[in-house]
DNA sequence: CAACCTGTGTTCACTAATAAACAAATTGCG
DNA sequence: CGCAATTTGTTTATTAGTGAACACAGGTTG
């Protein structure tokens, strides 16, 4: 595990932050790669050492929440839904500029897709058919049912503007979690 | 006028608002320059690229703000004072953490009087003690009363936590200044 | 007293970021 | 349409930042 030069960090989190900036302002299809340099206050080639074009910029930064959600759930694999929950919701609060933007938004069904198939990957390995509430379900019904609603509901949390505080939602989340996983 | 590299601006503001933040929290004489550059996220080594120590950063610091101050000054040279004073207060409005913690924190008195030699030093030019109101008056005297003033005001507004807009108290330093000089 | 820790200031080899130039592709306007 | 302007992706030499090591100066503790 060999520490990253600190500039490498600045750099890409200064891009992904002015990406973010600019998708609040217009179509992802509309901003150029100067745009991006110009307001992340960095070199337009420094942009292609660490990504390929903005497409690939976009990838990467939605690749990048996905692996911290994917950490999250590896640091949780032991806890029960309630325990759970709140670092799912404090994630969301933390990074909310980029999950509103990303879900809130119409014009990004493509986090939507990745995120949700992300779920299901996750899900499938936590549900049981064989015994319980759920025995003698498919296995992919019931993956599917939980994963889509949880999708649905961070959604309404996110376009709603945070109605709730997130340790609510986390505490509402886990006991729908419970009854169905 | 050749540009400078934007990785001296950037790492600089990075140094500047580390110690500003830093200050807020501690005494001066007890911030190291580890503290510094875990701060500012930049290698230890990086400070002493631009610094001789932590004195001469906290004197630069100073500097380029009275240089800032300066350059108002000289864009507003052929502005009055009504058109002129608004210039400042959005200055300071929008360095706020700066200005409030050099003039409303007792631990800086350093500022103060660094401020106030610059005020004399740019009032020096403007009075007229030959014609109108203050014919007779001795210059240094009423140079030294007008800045004295000034600083006063200003370090209230900073102590009481800017009780007016900035827009505001540009209009009434206006007419002060219009009566006095 | 010695052993220890912490901060300072400097050096060094290495790496990432920079600005500028470039040809090629794309866009947009008259 | 055709020409101009802009954007893209790449390359280049140069520069700033990096982290690690170092000797040295206090200060603290046993």
């Amino acid at each position: 595990m060999s520490k990253t030069d600190r500039r490498i960090g600045k750099t890409q989190e200064a891009i992904k932050d002015a990406v973010i900036d600019l998708m609040s302002e217009k179509n992802f299809d509309d901003i150029t790669i100067r745009d991006i340099s110009d307001r992340a206050n960095v070199s337009r080639g420094t942009i292609y050492l660490h990504y390929l074009d903005k497409y690939d910029l976009l990838d990467k930064l939605v690749e990048s929440h996905i692996n911290e959600l994917r950490e999250i759930c590896i640091m949780g694999a032991d806890l029960d839904y309630f325990s759970g929950s709140p670092l799912w919701t404090e994630y969301f609060e933390q990074n909310y500029s980029f999950f509103s933007l990303m879900l809130a938004s119409k014009g990004a069904p493509y986090f939507r897709t990745r995120f949700l198939d992300f779920l299901i990957e996750q899900f499938k390995q936590e549900v049981d058919v064989t015994k319980g509430k759920n025995k003698g379900l498919t296995n992919e019904v019931i993956v599917r049912f939980v994963a889509s609603a949880f999708v649905g509901v961070v959604e309404w949390w996110f376009i709603n503007d945070k109605p709730i505080p997130h340790h609510v939602l986390a505490e509402q989340l886990g006991l729908l979690f419970e009854r169905n996983l």
